[in-house]
DNA sequence: ATCCTCCGTGTAATCGATTCCACGAGGAGG
DNA sequence: CCTCCTCGTGGAATCGATTACACGGAGGAT
């Protein structure tokens, strides 16, 4: 491969100037301009990344650690990341956690043996010990979906309050009163928020939220299975599950088949994070959906400006409510728009 | 961040010890060997891997170009290629293609800029010039899922040809005769042999494959929903539809419901490509699966022989039909294992 | 004519690792 | 006691870029 060096023979010029004219640096006259360019074509050169990072110490890379790319909201917001990356002029390397906290400290691990500029982080636990020493150290640092409390990080999410408000509305609306949730794990954010606007959505209906209606979950797809198998063998078993997220519901629908039971009319489910697959499920599925594509710009954006050297902000999108038929027919024909009660300060 | 200069004046030994006594190297006495753990401990010292590669000529990283990471298929592809590639070492950096050859070659020269190991590429097109390029120039590649005839690299894909028969042969059972495909992109391999198969198993049966039964995807939904469309206004519309991939048959079953067709009773649904999320699609469809995690090993393993100067060989995994309902209730309540009365050689 | 600026260019230091080569100490063998 | 190895170690070159600094020449001001 061609070096930097072979371009200055080749042009007659010295390896400096060859930098400067592939820089756009101003004073380099329009000859040497011209005998670069040229050389550079013969040669089919190409600089090489390696060693332009060693020495200017940026890569012009992101790391983006993942809990889950099987999950299409998280692939849909991995894409979206890269989208707006690439339009900054960055790369990014994504890293898998597959809700394993151990792989996630390998990521995050490596991605900084590589001296990535910046990381964006959906945190599957409390914080491993590399990703805090990160932190701590001062590297760019944003976290989307989900974060950590107490670490002095931008977070960039959506939160579901007010569209799990409407969904409950929604079931109360057409009848269940004994409403069940497949929690997330608790170790994150998202886990726990998810079931305590669940409990609180209920509560402004005099509805309460029993031990035995929270099945922990792993938001995997075999956990949803599981939990609402056990929800079903409940002497009193709930009229509507709520999963935390799609892959949980898709488990909870295998349940709910392997036991010949139909939905909506034996049972109500509902998901958070939609996804196109749930307009053709049978039934298609009402679901929180959220602002996945703006979610993964706005990350970058606060990123890209925290490396740079700009303040990056933390970010909160609101999630809305889909309804389609999976907890009985819809009462209207107009999309719900706020039907809850109890109503917040919306000026 | 300290640098191995740090940790080799804390241990009060040279750099060229350190570096030693890091990488194993025998000649490195035991009280030196503590020292400089001892100095990387307490430094919390990490080799700068953007040196290494540098001096060393390998970035232990490989470049994965996939045409649409949105499609669950190539999703899977890629976590499989990531897991195989971390157990024997290896990073990847992915790029998403997203069906565009301009993309394509950005992502090409972007990986090839930051001198990746091998690259692992399943092309959106006939092979752009970045990519030949890269081919000829020795940089080790592997091909995967789809290759680009009469480049001399090798390919890790499956064969559908026996499934598709498998496919026409159900479909024949069931009472279709009018047969239809959506196909993928003739640019692409797959796009190509996909619908050749499906003529050659049609032949099979005395059916023929009309043009107007032909139409022309590009492997999105939407494509499939325009297609779905144009058979639907023919005057004499398919009897069944066979959707070359995932995505297409999702538009296709926008398009039919949108029409308010029922399937399998008003028109029969096949998809190549079986996902989890087939199962639960109303009505369940019925798919050519392709072994998509040993398809990703496959690759790597190849693509890492290549790089370490072994031979690297193409493998050619066969693909198998799952019978659901979106073709008509199945006959028998076994598995058809081969129902094509045109017999192949099986040994 | 002299001095000062500015412009274009080249030399060389630098980034953080790996690795070739040389060197000194110590042990074995003659 | 001398020579020859072996072992552990350090010095310095190297990978391919960027960039501070120096320098020569042209042109303008005095």
């Amino acid at each position: 491969m061609a070096s930097i060096k072979d371009v200055a023979a080749e042009a007659g010029v010295s390896v400096a100037t060859v930098s400067r004219a592939l820089n756009g640096h101003p004073s380099v006259s329009e000859d040497a301009r011209r005998r670069v360019s040229a050389a550079v074509e013969r040669l089919g050169y190409r600089p090489n990344a390696v060693a332009r990072s060693l020495r200017t110490d940026q890569t012009r890379t992101l790391g983006l650690v993942i809990s889950d790319v099987m999950n299409p909201y998280f692939t849909e917001l991995a894409r979206s990341v890269e989208e707006e990356a690439r339009a900054l002029g960055y790369s990014v390397i994504i890293g898998n956690a597959d809700e394993r906290p151990d792989l996630q400290d390998h990521h995050v691990t490596t991605l900084l043996d590589r001296r990535i500029d910046g990381l964006l982080v959906s945190p599957t636990d409390g914080g491993s010990p590399g990703m805090l020493g990160a932190a701590r150290a001062g590297t760019p640092m944003v976290f989307v979906d989900r974060w950590i409390p107490g670490v002095d990080v931008p977070v960039v999410r959506s939160d579901g309050r007010d569209a799990v408000r409407d969904l409950v509305a929604h079931l109360y609306a057409l009848g269940h009163r004994r409403l069940a949730i497949i929690a997330g794990p608790a170790a994150t954010t998202t886990g726990r928020e998810r079931v305590d606007a669940f409990r609180e959505a209920l509560g402004a209906y005099g509805l309460d939220l029993p031990d035995a209606y929270i099945g922990q979950g792993d938001f995997q797809a075999d956990s949803g299975r599981r939990v609402t198998e056990g929800f079903l063998d409940l002497a009193e078993p709930p009229e509507a599950v709520f999963a935390a997220d799609n892959l949980m519901a898709l488990g909870a629908l295998d349940a709910l088949r392997a036991r010949g039971l139909r939905v909506p009319d034996d049972i109500a489910l509902a998901a958070f994070d939609d996804i196109p697959w749930f307009v053709h499920t049978d039934p298609p599925v009402t679901a929180v959906a959220q602002p996945t594509r703006e979610l993964g710009r706005a990350a970058v954006r606060a990123l890209v400006d925290r490396i740079e050297g700009r303040p990056g902000e933390s970010v909160t999108l609101p999630a809305r409510l889909v309804v389609r038929r999976s907890c009985g027919e819809p009462v209207s024909p107009e999309p719900p728009q706020s039907p809850s009660p109890v109503r917040r300060s919306t000026p």
